[in-house]
DNA sequence: ATAACATCCGTACCATGGTACGGAGTCAAG
DNA sequence: CTTGACTCCGTACCATGGTACGGATGTTAT
């Protein structure tokens, strides 16, 4: 069984051990027992497969456009029996994704229009302000 | 000549008031000279087509992704003859926005099969993490 | 001409998502 | 048994993109 420190876990996660720290901070990971340590104090924190596959699904999340906060819950929903909320909460991103991906293709074909507007060989000012107009 | 304060502005480009100070001070916007004022004090700025699309070319510049820096960039291009800039940050822009639509496209995937799993009548926890473990 | 409302501007504060610092404790190698 | 790297934790700081406050001044309707 594969176990680590903060530094392994955050770079399995691909993040900085500041952010893991954070994450741990915001409730979004867990702080496991210390292991050894003498008396009362000290001791180093080990990780898990679980704690890495937290983290990964923490990072895609995020790309999904839930907030730390969102993706708290979502943890939290994961091990309950919650079914329906979780339902509700996906299908409500995936209409914002939706909008999102429909807004970056809007934008997209402006970026397009503008590129080809300033990629031709003619003189003068390139109409950056005008290329976004017909949005 | 449709002339109006602050307040219209900001009406015209969706934004709040406060808003179109910020960008003022970050040099997005300029700041037209005072009508009336007695003195050397006071009056009041009016603003004009041109900062209405200004304005509104903020907003939908900031949908493409770009930072309020690089739009103030953009801006000073837009009257510049630098073509070549402008088409070089365009191109650049849209490598992003594919690259952020691919993501979020995979993102949705991913909700998709959560929703489906966590839609279904059976019983127990819903797997929110494993929804998005094959990407 | 006065009340009611807007503008102007500086400054302070906010949320989000981190990143950095520093002192004390821990651990493994030489 | 010391040196060097890493951990722990609290606290501070950062960038981005705003939002709010408040006093002085300006404008407008009655």
């Amino acid at each position: 069984m594969k176990e680590t420190t903060i530094a392994g876990l955050a770079r399995e996660g691909g993040v900085g051990v500041e952010t893991v720290r954070y994450y741990q901070r915001r409730g979004l990971l867990g702080t496991p027992q210390r292991t050894g340590g003498v008396g009362l104090a000290g001791g180093i924190r080990r990780y898990g497969e679980d704690d890495i596959r937290r983290l990964r699904f923490i990072r895609t999340a995020q790309t999904a456009g839930f907030t730390l906060d969102e993706i708290r819950e979502l943890l939290a929903l994961d091990a309950s029996e919650d079914r329906h909320r979780a339902n509700v909460l996906a299908r409500e991103r995936i209409v914002a994704l939706d909008a999102k991906i429909a807004e970056l293709s809007a934008a997209r074909a402006s970026l397009l229009r503008l590129a080809d507007a300033c990629g031709s060989t003619s003189k003068g000012p390139c109409p950056i302000i005008a290329a976004f107009e017909q949005e």
